[in-house]
RNA sequence: AGGCGCGUAGCUCAGUGGGAGAGCGCUACAUUGACACUGUAGAGGUCGGCAGUUCAAUCCUGCCCGCGCCUACCA
């Protein structure tokens, strides 16, 4: 596609980068030719799967953060030369999904329930067709290189399988059950929610002390009261008991009596349980078992009933529900109720109180705990693979401090409720018959309906209309996306386990370690070898980005903006140690600015890359320098992309690119490039390329573009990682050129405080050691100084700079503000002479010279030599100018 | 209530047991054959506070102060 005359075309770049068309012809290139993936290569693999993207919405930071780390990973290895797989897809995400379409649904007017279920589900079939490519142009608009051939969904046809093989397993190992529970229940979205999906909130409220008369002998005599505090007096209908401390003396002797509910003819018995805190309130707490998960378990410890007085619309329901208050809704009934207490007097005292409650991550909604029978994942006994997997350092968290996160959380879990009373999602394969018995699949043959079985012809089997939690199917997402449950699959074979799992920390719990609890489990292995946790993308006050503050950042804006490379900088930039990220537009500016120096910095090698291209040994100072300075480069960029350092890398390749290689390299060559140096081009050539291979990672577009516009083939994506030649590493040069830039500096410094004009040349002379070098290299010297170098003194009082190995004397008296000039090198022989004190003082400590490190001992003696002599040389031009 | 993270230049943040760095902003100068999304020179910091360990602490330890997050069944 690129011929000769192309090339040449293309070399007229435009002096400013302009990243739209340039993304765009890149963007669509690697869709079309997608990073595939190759199961059969011999090459050493690596995988990572991509945190699937929820079908409801569009790119967020988040993602952008996601993406852009994996991305640079991925690139980075297959460079190295791994066969790499970037696994993308998009999850159903159940709840999410069903609330969105739902909510589009009530604005024309109708609800799924008039829909039925199988047109509902149409409708988010299509919902998610369209979000689902939206999403995915999005991350392909970031420059990712994934296998777009592998796009998986939760959803698909062999997904779907890994979830029905894996709760059949489940099942038949005794690790899922349906069971009665508290659960929490969402009256908006009237399904059940995890742990996870509740948020905690603190709301005002009032703490009611309410009494509880005390039924009376046979005799009947009134006995008192007990009173008990409560936040839902609107509860008390359901109670079954009132309990107290088994040690508390105050109830000791009402342990075992009865008493009366208010506003009720029913009584229950006083109790005695460990779970009730003295301290709290009165002391005695009324058990309610069917509407606090607490009371619950108290309630199981005695063996109370536990009827509802609270209906799935959140309610007052039930017989045992006086007429007046039934009907009412929850928190309409507590106002009701309370002003019943109060008139009966019951009610005897009121405070305000702070309640912590519980809201649908989703719908907001304050979570209702309902008794229902739900199906339960026993989590607790599969954690114990995963925690001896982690003993045994089969996955490496970064940051490390997460570890210890991850080991506390599955050594305290809880049976996760995976049922959901939902339509979208992944209907739970299990049946019950007209008696209500229960019919899951053989475990020898998942997936066959048990209505199809012989032994079941001719019963009327009927499935759960519920569905699976979210996280029961992206838990096997590692696995379910190459194949698995066929673990023959040559994906399968050769991506699993995979290499490393990219995500905010803010999922731990939801995803990571749900996916380790599954790979363990069901694959008898970790699902990746290291987890990368990153921070989180705040707005610019520290708050959290969310679609309901309205403080996200759009992404897509940013790269109309500046180009996804700009983002991809500013997001590996910011990849430091799982630190949040707040946002500061500031980054992205700054990874813009530094595309356009590596435009120009191209555009520059273009102009001097005619001709042939020697690539004998380089020999002057320039190149010998770069050359041994990109080694140091390519070891350390490498290095830290190694550690999962990102952000060191990008700093890593910002300051050789910007600093050494455009600042500094680039105006040294130029009087050898002047010349038509063959050796120089090569050099520069060679050192621009690598610069590219380095960046790609970061910057995959421009460097695209460059690499191709500098005629190479093919792309720079499947180009190799650049390799340290240790040989090449030049001490002579990069001691000679720091003499060299010290020595431009003096002269620049003193060019700035005489105000000279850019143009006009200094005369100057060098003495001492370095002066070799500086003639050695006079071209240089005098293109980077603007001055002219002289062999013999430069005629009459000169100025004399003293540096570390040169002293540069030159005639600016009269040029220059002596008196400044004087006051400045007065200063600095202050700060010399309080650095020779301080260094004296610590050579002369007896501690300091037997304790420290010989080395340090001996730089500590270099430095106080070179400062003693600076400080005479100083004096010495000091004196000779008066 | 526990646990974790953070506090470094005006702003946003890196970083390290052995004389503190970047980007932006600021000051001055500059359009010398890549780049004003630029160049050159510069100003700017008792590294939150107090103690301790150490020859040496911004870095390690303890306490304190501020900010944030995560866990937890005190109704």
């Amino acid at each position: 596609m690129i011929g000769p005359t192309e090339t040449a075309s293309k070399r007229e770049l435009p002096s400013r980068y302009d990243p739209g068309q340039v993304e765009a012809k890149w963007v669509r290139r690697w869709v079309e030719q997608p990073f595939t993936a190759d199961a059969s290569s011999e090459r050493p693999p690596f995988c990572i799967v991509i945190p699937p993207p929820n079908v409801t919405g569009n790119l967020h930071l988040g993602h952008a953060f996601d993406n852009s780390i994996i991305d640079t990973l991925i690139r980075f290895k297959r460079m190295q030369g791994f066969e790499v797989l970037f696994q993308p897809g998009t999850d159903h995400a159940g709840i999410s999904t069903q609330v969105l379409v739902e909510r589009a649904l009530r604005e024309e007017g109708t609800s799924r329930f008039e829909l039925g279920r199988e047109a509902f589900l149409d409708r988010v079939w299509h919902w998610k067709e369209r979000y689902g490519e939206i999403i995915l142009h999005q991350l392909q608009r970031l420059g990712i290189s994934a296998d777009w051939t592998r796009t998986r969904f939760t959803m698909d046809e062999g997904l779907s399988k890994a979830v029905r093989k894996q709760f059949v397993d489940l099942y038949h190992q005794g690790l899922v059950y349906r069971g009665e529970r508290i659960v929490n229940w969402d009256p908006a979205s009237q399904t059940t929610l995890s742990e996870l999906e509740v948020d905690r909130e603190d709301r005002p409220g009032k703490l009611y002390t309410l009494a509880y008369r005390l039924e009376g002998d046979a005799g009947g005599e009134p006995a008192g009261d007990i009173r008990i505090a409560t936040v839902r007096p609107e509860t008390i209908f359901a109670d079954q008991a009132v309990a107290v401390h088994p040690e508390d003396e105050r109830y000791r002797r009402l342990i075992g009596q009865r008493v009366r509910i208010p506003l009720t003819e029913r009584s229950v018995p006083v109790i005695a349980d460990e779970a009730v805190e003295r301290e709290f309130g009165t002391g005695a707490l009324k058990i309610t078992p069917a509407h606090d998960p607490t009371d619950f378990e108290i309630g199981e410890r005695h063996g109370l009933a536990r009827p509802s007085v609270i209906g799935l619309d959140a309610r007052l329901a039930g017989d045992l529900v006086p007429g007046r208050f039934r009907g009412l809704d929850r928190f309409e009934a507590r106002i009701s109720v309370v002003e019943a207490l109060a008139s009966e007097g019951t009610l005897v005292d009121e405070q305000d109180y702070t309640i912590p409650i519980g809201l649908s991550e989703r719908t907001k909604e304050p979570v209702e705990p309902i008794l229902s029978t739900q199906w339960w994942f026993r989590m607790d006994a599969v954690a114990p693979e995963v925690q001896a997997g982690l003993r045994r350092g089969e996955m490496r968290l970064h940051p490390e401090r997460y570890e210890k996160v991850n080991r506390d959380w599955l050594a305290n879990l809880r049976d996760w409720n995976i049922s959901r009373q939902l339509w979208w999602g992944h209907q739970i394969p299990a049946w019950y018959d007209d008696e209500g018995n229960l019919y899951v699949p053989p475990a020898d043959d998942p997936y066959t309906d048990p209505q199809d079985l012989p032994e079941n012809a001719g019963k009327r089997l009927t499935q759960d209309p519920d569905v699976f939690d979210t996280w029961f199917s992206s838990n096997l997402w590692p696995f379910s996306t190459l194949g698995w449950p066929d673990e023959n699959d040559p994906f399968f074979r050769k991506f699993y386990p995979t290499s490393v799992l990219v995500t905010g920390y803010d999922i731990l719990f939801f995803w990571v370690t749900k996916m380790q609890l599954a790979g363990y489990h069901l694959t008898a292995q970790a699902p990746f070898a290291d987890i990368m946790l990153h921070g989180l993308v705040l707005d610019a006050d520290g708050q959290k980005m969310s679609k309901s503050k309205g403080n996200g950042v759009d992404p897509l804006e940013l790269i109309d903006a500046q180009g996804a490379d700009a983002l991809r900088f500013a997001m590996t930039y910011a990849s430091t140690g799982g630190q949040d990220i707040r946002w500061d537009d500031r980054r992205v500016e700054m990874g813009r600015n530094f595309n356009n120096k590596l435009w120009n910095a191209t555009r520059f090698a273009l102009m001097n890359l005619e001709g042939t291209h020697d690539s004998g040994p380089p020999v002057n100072l320039a190149d010998r320098w770069i050359i041994s300075r990109l080694q140091r480069a390519v070891a350390e960029v490498t290095r830290h992309l190694e550690a999962f350092d990102l952000g060191m890398a990008n700093r890593v390749c910002y300051e050789f690119v910007w600093s050494e290689f455009c600042d500094w390299y680039l105006e040294a060559a130029k009087p050898a490039l002047k010349s038509g140096d063959a050796r120089t081009r090569a050099v520069l050539r060679e050192v621009l390329e690598a610069v590219l291979q380095l960046l790609h990672p970061l910057v995959p577009f421009i460097t695209s573009e460059l690499w191709e516009t500098l005629g190479n083939e093919p792309q720079i994506a499947v180009a190799a990682w650049p390799e340290v030649a240790a040989e090449r590493i030049d001490e002579d040069a990069e001691r000679d050129f720091r003499l060299l830039q010290d020595a431009v500096g003096a002269v620049r410094n003193l060019r700035s405080e005489a105000n000279l004009q850019p143009g006009q040349l200094v005369p100057i002379h060098a003495e001492g050691g370095g002066a070799k070098t500086l003639s050695a290299n006079r071209q240089v010297f005098e293109s980077l100084a603007r001055s002219e170098l002289r062999d013999e003194p430069v005629a009459g009082s000169a100025l004399s700079q003293p540096l570390g190995g040169v002293e540069l004397r030159l005639p600016l008296v009269g040029l220059i503000d002596v008196d400044e000039w004087r006051a400045r090198q007065h200063k600095r022989l202050a700060e010399l002479a309080a650095e020779v004190q301080r260094s004296e003082h610590k050579l002369a400590s007896s501690g300091f010279v037997e304790k420290a490190p010989e080395s340090v001992v001996a730089e500590e003696r270099r430095r106080l030599d070179e400062a003693r002599t600076l400080m005479e040389r100083l004096q010495t031009s000091l004196d000779r100018l008066s």
